[in-house]
DNA sequence: GGCACGGCGTGACTGATGTCACTCGAGCCG
DNA sequence: CGGCTCGAGTGACATCAGTCACGCCGTGCC
């Protein structure tokens, strides 16, 4: 186990942004930053794995963290990616169940792990963040029941197509000739992503690039000139969910 | 819409039994059977369908009702089939969106109706339910994160043999040749459930009985021997989760 | 400059599975 | 009894996508 951070008042507005504590009263924060515990960790350090005891919360100051599922042979699906600013491992908190998921670093990265126990604590002082909570479990349904659908009925083209309209939505800058993306994956990352293979991937992009869905600038980033031609391709209605 | 009740007190058992509300006292339970609407609907009537506003909740008294997403080639999957005693549709109530999927009964059902006012006012003076209302989404998440891997990493005699042993332990009864299960589906909607088709389903169970791991008893009930034998064509650490 | 490596593009092959088409048997109803 | 419908089994075929294999390109290191 790495040494207590220094500096817990670092953590104050970390957790400011994590959502289920948004809302919380500085007094509570202060305490909860005084349970912290802060780590760096490098790429590829697995921080938990399918069916283990939930031990904590943890939540992202820096890097990336991916929450995925492997099967017997190997293969991945990933559920989600959590940047800055956001938890992981929230669901088992609740239940007292384990880890539902496993999850790994992508990113050297730095991480504020708050135990069960602290979490419990709060919990029981603190019952109105439920709110909060509940917000962000229905978050991350809504979010899945997308997933969920759009493995199982779409081909590769329009998974990817999916993922690309999310990033550029969240990571996208708008210029005159459409909405400017810069792609800080691997098509090996996005294949994870959408339950598929580079290669499938590579294949994909150039589909999308040669109905103009898409167009590639340079090696990393990309222009969606038309961002609802895009959603045109995935199931009635969806596309602005988180 | 249906003529109310008239007979409201025969909502009670119903309430006490969903989750959400198990845990309120008589007065408010019977406050929630006032404002409670029961109708009788035959198969195929659909209660909502994906991206509607959310109206209020569904409770299942009798038959059974699907939750499913189309794409827009008319392809389906199922997200979960919820029979006498559960709740549909709990998720738009918490934060005020839209339906994330449609809702279609598949037997002649008798539903009882809880509008949204209904439900927030509820929810105002019992701040406690919120309880309830986690555990509810923590166990439809944990769902759906099985699901979601099943569908993008295992075969169609996988996603079979995890239905099957679902049903092993809801709906099954020991018998000394193994568990058996009475099969009120058809091929065809065991099909939908695992985003798979009717074909393929008939050919999974050939598979199946092949190996030895169910056996065909009559035309609509199976004993599966070892459930264990089943459990071990899925993800590792699963099948007992709901 | 040469070399190794990582990321990407692409061709070839193959396996899984969705779809089409047909058959069979059971139950139902006239 | 005959016809109808529905669910199930099965063969043929096409398609999608995963895998293998190889080549290209840019970066960084020696």
């Amino acid at each position: 186990m790495p040494a207590p951070s220094d500096v817990p008042d670092s953590l104050f507005p970390l957790l400011r942004q994590i959502p289920v504590f948004a809302e919380l009263d500085d007094t509570a924060l202060l305490q909860l930053a005084d349970r912290c515990v802060a780590r760096s960790v490098s790429t590829g350090h697995v921080l938990f794995t399918t069916g283990e005891e939930c031990r904590g919360l943890y939540m992202v100051e820096s890097g990336r963290v991916r929450i995925y599922r492997t099967n017997p042979e190997g293969r991945e699906q990933v559920l989600h990616i959590e940047g800055p600013g956001r938890a992981v491992a929230e669901l088992p908190l609740f239940d007292g169940g384990t880890y539902p998921a496993s999850a790994v670093t992508i990113e050297d990265s730095r991480l504020v792990f708050l135990p069960r126990a602290a979490f419990e604590y709060l919990y029981r002082t603190h019952p109105d963040i439920a709110q909060s909570v509940i917000r962000a479990l229905v978050l991350r349904l809504r979010h899945l029941v997308q997933l969920t659908q759009t493995l199982a009925l779409r081909d590769v083209a329009a998974r990817l197509a999916m993922l690309l309209a999310g990033y550029a939505e969240s990571i996208g800058t708008a210029t005159s000739a459409g909405i400017e993306i810069v792609l800080d994956r691997t098509q090996e990352e996005l294949a994870l992503e959408i339950g598929s293979a580079r290669q499938s991937v590579s294949r994909a992009m150039k589909e999308l690039r040669q109905k103009g869905l898409i167009q590639a600038i340079g090696r990393d980033r990309l222009i969606i000139p038309d961002i609802s031609r895009l959603l045109a391709l995935l199931p009635a209605g969806e596309g602005r969910r988180e």
